[in-house]
DNA sequence: GCAGATGTTTGATGTCATCAAGTAACTCCA
DNA sequence: TGGAGTTACTTGATGACATCAAACATCTGC
């Protein structure tokens, strides 16, 4: 703490900067993503499906009407980037997988977030454990619902 | 520098991290909009609005095409938020500016996101600071476009 | 086994995003 | 001066998201 003297920040300094940083991390995912031809919500549809992923949990996870999603998984179908597949226990249920491809291409969505990446390159390692520390002490409280 | 001995986090936690709290924050800035019957996009525009500003200049700010700007801008001022002025210096422009009801609408939609302000509450002074200078340093970088 | 809850889709509607094209106004230079 | 080229804004077409309401099949519990 010797190299830095920061001075406090207001509040409403700390909360700009914050939505400036956040939106700039949003633009370079979408731009990375409009690389390959997907939509923001697309990658991010993509992002979430480690394993097979309902429909409805689909729609949780997005915070968004489960009639939306019905439309944006179509889109990602139709390009074979994700499949839908019966559940064994319960027939109203429709998982979606991501195909081959469609881990694939959101893997490198990810490594071409070049903003980002070149951003946490000028951290050195005490540096990027600080503030993983601290945005994880935000991020319990940021994620609570109103 | 003793009260914390974080590990050091990879890269790819730090990032998935930093998009957590990126949508964490936008969700409630969403959702603090929405209560005043803003969509996200019509609080983004009046959250530039501290003086005039050219239709071309609001669409470079967001990043969009100009025709866009024109709709929600439309709407906007539909709802009295926002007036369009004439540019007394070149009579093609236009120039954007937030009613007073627009300014205290903005006003309280930052004041109501309550789960940004809980968390950031969190932090004592010294925290923010270091929060704040770490996210500085990030921010030009993040900033610069592909 | 029936009533109610749940998962998914369809259809209507509104906002946001793009691109292409059109009009008005500005700039600059020959 | 006066036209060529640029710039600001709008309009219109189209597509992706977002919501809600309603329909349908399936599950759950009593």
């Amino acid at each position: 703490m010797s190299a830095t003297t920061p001075t406090a920040p207001t509040k409403l300094e700390l909360l700009e900067l914050l939505a400036a940083i956040g939106t700039a991390q949003w633009r370079d995912f979408a731009a990375a993503a409009a690389h390959y031809g997907l939509t923001s919500t697309q990658a991010r549809v993509l992002a979430q499906l480690n394993g097979p992923l309902p429909m409805r949990g689909l729609a949780t996870l997005l915070v968004c009407d489960a009639s939306n999603v019905t439309g944006i998984v179509d889109r990602l179908e139709a390009r074979e980037l994700v499949r839908r597949e019966a559940d064994p226990s319960d027939r109203r249920v429709k998982n979606v997988v991501a195909t081959d491809a469609g881990r694939e291409i959101i893997r490198r969505v990810r490594e071409e977030m070049q903003a980002t990446h070149g951003a946490l390159d000028t951290l050195d390692e005490t540096e990027s454990a600080t503030l993983y520390a601290l945005l994880e002490r935000l991020r319990p409280t940021m994620e609570k619902d109103a």
